[in-house]
DNA sequence: TGCATCGATGCGCGCCGTGCATCTTTTATA
DNA sequence: TATAAAAGATGCACGGCGCGCATCGATGCA
C-alpha cells in the first residue's frame, strides 16, 4: 500500500533497497541459467557481490528471494484494482487490473512474468508462488471490501449473527478471482513457454475474459445428461 | 486415486505403510505438542523408534511429514466427489462430498483437522497446505471433466481453437471450489479454535453453503452506488 | 535351504539458517 | 567540521538439515 516515494529518503535506505534488488536478481538470473536446484545461496551472494551472511538479513532462503520477483508484480495489481472506479462491478474493475498490469512492459514486470516462468519449471516454488497468492488474498479482500463500501471492521458488534455471509464475501471474491488468474496465467504460460521475447498479452486477456466470465456467470454445470 | 485395496500385501509392504504412519504421527504429535518449530527430525525419528536417516527415506522435510496428515483427507474427498451422482450439478456434488468427509469421525479424519489447526498456528506449514491443495486441484479438474462428461484429452486435435473456454472449465472451477472450501475452513477452525472435541460441523456445513451458493450465483457484485 | 531383492541403518559431507561480536558507513548533534 | 550514536554489513561458529554411499538384515522366492 503505503510501499513508496516518499520524498526524501536518506543513502541508507537506498543502498538497502539496492541491495535487495541485487540480491533478488541475481537469485533469479542464476535460478534461470541452472535450475533453482543448482544454485547455492552463496552462489547467489557472489554474483551480488554481497556476504553470504547479509543475504540472510534479507531473505530466509533462495527460494523467498525469487517470489520476491512476484511479490512486486502482486502489489501493483491490488494497486491498479483500488484505482479502478466504483462504477465498475467486482469482476469488472479486476479485468481491467489485470489488463494494465500485464500490458506494462516494466523491468519489474519483466522480472515477475520470468519468475512465473522459473516456478512451472521447478516445482520447489509452487509452494512460494501460493504463498504469495495468500498474501495478495488478504490485500485484495480488504481492496473489494471497500469498492463496494463494505466496512472491513464494522463499528457495531451486536451484529454478528447473519452478517456471515457478507463477511465472507470479500475474502471468498479475492481468493476466487486469484485463484482464476493463476490457473489462466498457468495456462498461458505452457502455450507461450519457449518463446521469450512477444508475449503475446491480447491471448491472455482473451483467457483472462474467459475465465471472470465463467466465474461471474456461477461455474455451475449439469452432470452428464442420463442415457 | 488407486491408493488402497489391493488384496494381497506382503509382510514388507505392510511394515513400509506402519512405518510411514508411525512417522507421520509423531510428526503431528510432537509438533502439536512443543510447536513445529521446537521440534527436530531426530526427536521424531527418537519418538517412532525409527533411525533418523530413514526417515529422510519417507519424508524429505518434518513439514512434509505433517502435511502428509493432510494428503488422506484431500484424496478422501475427491473419490467422494467422485462417487456423486451424475444428476447432481458439479457444485450440488462438490457441497455434498465435502459435508459426508465433514462428518465422518475417522481416525484419519481427526489428524487431517488437528494438521490443520497446526497450520493455523505455524506459518512454516502454509506453503505445504497449499502443496497439498495445489496437488488436490489436478485431480479435482480430472473428476470434474468426467462429471460433466468432458473427456479430459479429446483424441480429435483438430479444434483447437475455440475449445479453451471449455478446456479451462474444469481447472477453473475445481481451483474455485477448493480455494473457497479453504477460505471456509480456515475461519471456521479461526471461529473455533480452542474448544477440541465437539467440532461443530453443522457450523461449517452451513457456511460451505454459503460459499458455494455465492459461488453459484456468480460471485460478481456492483460497486458503492455513487454520492 | 540358499539366493536375490529391498528396506533400514550408520557414516560422512556440504549446505542451510542464525546468534554473536566486530567493523564500517551513515546520520545526528555540538 | 568533529565526534558520537545508530544501524547495516561482515566474519565466525555452531547445530540442524538432506542426501549419497556402503553395509547389514529381513523378506520373498525357487
Amino acid at each position: 500500500m503505503d510501499g513508496d516515494a516518499e520524498p526524501v529518503i536518506g543513502r541508507r535506505e537506498r543502498k538497502k533497497q539496492a541491495t535487495r534488488a541485487a540480491l533478488r536478481e541475481a537469485a533469479l538470473r542464476l535460478s534461470l541459467r541452472h535450475g533453482v536446484e543448482n544454485v547455492t545461496v552463496e552462489q547467489i551472494a557472489d554474483e551480488a557481490d554481497i556476504a553470504l551472511r547479509t543475504f540472510f538479513n534479507y531473505f530466509s532462503s533462495k527460494e523467498e528471494a525469487v517470489a520476491a520477483s512476484l511479490s512486486a508484480g502482486s502489489q501493483e495489481l491490488i494497486a491498479q484494482f483500488r484505482a479502478r472506479p466504483r462504477t465498475e462491478t467486482v469482476l469488472q474493475a479486476f479485468r481491467e487490473a489485470v489488463l494494465i498490469v500485464m500490458n506494462q512492459s516494466d523491468v519489474a514486470s519483466r522480472d515477475h512474468i520470468r519468475a512465473l516462468q522459473l516456478i512451472r519449471a521447478s516445482p520447489t516454488l509452487v509452494p512460494q508462488q501460493l504463498a504469495v497468492l495468500a498474501a495478495q488474498e488478504k490485500a485484495l479482500a480488504e481492496a473489494i471490501a471497500e469498492h463496494i463500501d463494505h466496512p472491513a471492521t464494522p463499528p457495531a458488534a451486536d451484529r454478528t449473527t447473519e452478517r456471515s455471509g457478507d463477511a465472507l464475501y470479500p475474502l471468498l471474491c479475492a481468493a476466487a478471482v486469484l485463484t482464476a488468474l493463476r490457473v489462466v496465467m498457468n495456462q498461458w504460460l505452457q502455450q507461450t513457454a519457449g518463446s521469450d521475447r512477444p508475449l503475446d498479452t491480447t491471448l491472455l486477456g482473451r483467457q483472462v475474459d474467459t475465465a471472470i466470465t465463467q466465474l461471474a456467470a456461477g461455474l455451475d454445470r449439469a452432470g452428464r445428461a442420463p442415457g
